[in-house]
DNA sequence: GCGCAAGTTTGCGTGCGCGCATTCTTTCTG
DNA sequence: CAGAAAGAATGCGCGCACGCAAACTTGCGC
C-alpha cells in the first residue's frame, strides 16, 4: 500500500499543514483563509476540504503530528506488572510533556477557534486507545474499552480547557503550573475505573 | 427576572423549535432551510442565528426540552443513603426513559446530521451535573466533579452512537434493546469512580 | 409621561463546508 | 503495452454561520 498515490497523498497533507503553520505564524491566525493556504501548497480550495474539514484543522493537524497512535503504542508497551490505570495515565501525560513547542501553543490558545480545534483533537485518541486497552486485556469487552477511552478522552478536554483558560487580560493564557500535573489531577478520578476493569480482566485471566 | 424581554425571547425560541419541528416533519429534515424555519417564525434568518448556531439545532431542541435540568435535579433530589454511582446512573437513564415520542427519535435517526447533533446534545447535562455532584457531595472538588460529568458525558454519548448505529439497510436504524439498559451497561464501567469519589467525601464528612 | 441606557432584531457582506459532475491521473489486468 | 477501472483534483453552486453596524424595542429613573 505504498504506492506512489499514498506518498502524493501525504505530501500534500504535510505540504497543507506547513503552509498552514507558516502563514498562521507570520500573519497570525485570523488573517489567513483557506484559499491562501490552498495557494501556498498548490492546490485548489475544494482539494483543501478533501484533506481537512475546517479553516483550524490544517494548522493544528501540523503541530500535533500523529499523538493518537503515540498513547496507544505507550499503553500497549507498558510492562504488564502495572495497572491499566497507571499505564493510560503515564501514557497520555506522556504524550503532552512537549508537545509541539511552546511558541506554536502560544499562537494556538491564542485564538478561540483555534484553542476549540486544539481541544477537538483529543477525540482523535479515543478510538486507537478503546483498541490498545482491549489488546492489553484481552477479558476487557469491546463497550467497556470505548467507555473507558471516551472518559479519558473528556478528563483530557476538562483539564486542557482548565489550562487554556484566559485570564481577565485579553490575549494570554494562564499558563499555571504544568500541563503534565494538571492531567495526571484530572486522570486521578477516573482511576479506580480504570484499575477495576484492568483487575477484573486480571482475575479472569488467571482463573 | 421575568420581565417582558424574558417571556419574548422564550416565546420566539419556542416557536422557532415547533416551526423547526413541524417543517421537518412535513417535508422530511433535508428539505428544510433555515430561511423556512425562521419565515415560518416571522423571524429573520439572522435572528435563528442568534438563538440556535446550527440548521440541526431547532430542531432537536424542540425534542429534548430541557432533559440537563431534570437530569440534575434527580441526582440532588435523589435519598442521600444511596451511593453516588447509583444516583448518576438512575438520573441518567430516568430521563432517556421516554424522550421525546418515538416517532421524532426515528426521524432524527434518519438523518445523519441531526444525528450527530442529538448526540452532542447530551453535552449540555455536563456542567449542570457537574454542579449537582458538587451540591450533593461537598467533599469532592470542582475538578473532579467537571472530570466525573465529562466522563458521564462521554459514556451517553457511547451508548447512544451504539444504539443508533445505521445497520446496511441504509436509511434504517437498529433499535435492539432498551436504550435504557444500554446505557446502564455503558455506565457500568464509571460506576467505580463514581462510589470513590463519593465515598471519599462521606468519610471526609464523617470525620 | 420622557428620555436615556441596555438589549434585540435585522440587513449586509464575507468566508467556509460540501455535494455533484467533470477531468485528469494512477493502478490493474489481459 | 493498451485499455479499462479505480481514485484524486477541480470547478461550480448552494446554503449556512457569523461579525458588524444600523435601526428598533424594552426597561428604568426622574
Amino acid at each position: 500500500m505504498t504506492g506512489l498515490r499514498e506518498q502524493k497523498k501525504q505530501a500534500t497533507r504535510a505540504a497543507l499543514g506547513a503552509a498552514a503553520l507558516r502563514l498562521a505564524w507570520e500573519r497570525g491566525p485570523e488573517n489567513v483563509r483557506v484559499d491562501d493556504i490552498a495557494e501556498a501548497a498548490g492546490v485548489s480550495t475544494r482539494t483543501y476540504n478533501n484533506y481537512f474539514s475546517s479553516r483550524e484543522q490544517a494548522i493544528v493537524a501540523a503541530v500535533i503530528a500523529d499523538r493518537e497512535s503515540r498513547v496507544a503504542a505507550a499503553v500497549v508497551g507498558r510492562d504488564a506488572d502495572v495497572g491499566l490505570g497507571e499505564a493510560v495515565i503515564d501514557a497520555v501525560a506522556g504524550q503532552y510533556e512537549d508537545e509541539g513547542g511552546r511558541d506554536a501553543l502560544l499562537m494556538i490558545t491564542g485564538s478561540p477557534a483555534l484553542r476549540a480545534c486544539y481541544i477537538d483533537t483529543v477525540a482523535a485518541i479515543e478510538d486507537p486507545l478503546a483498541e490498545a486497552i482491549v489488546e492489553r486485556c484481552p477479558g476487557v469487552d469491546t463497550l467497556t474499552a470505548q467507555v473507558l477511552s471516551a472518559g479519558v478522552g473528556a478528563a483530557v478536554k476538562v483539564a486542557l480547557r482548565q489550562w487554556l483558560r484566559p485570564t481577565s487580560m485579553p490575549g494570554f493564557v494562564m499558563v499555571s503550573g504544568s500541563l503534565t500535573d494538571l492531567l495526571r489531577t484530572a486522570l486521578t478520578p477516573l482511576r479506580p475505573a480504570l484499575e477495576a476493569a484492568g483487575d477484573t480482566e486480571v482475575s479472569r485471566c488467571r482463573l
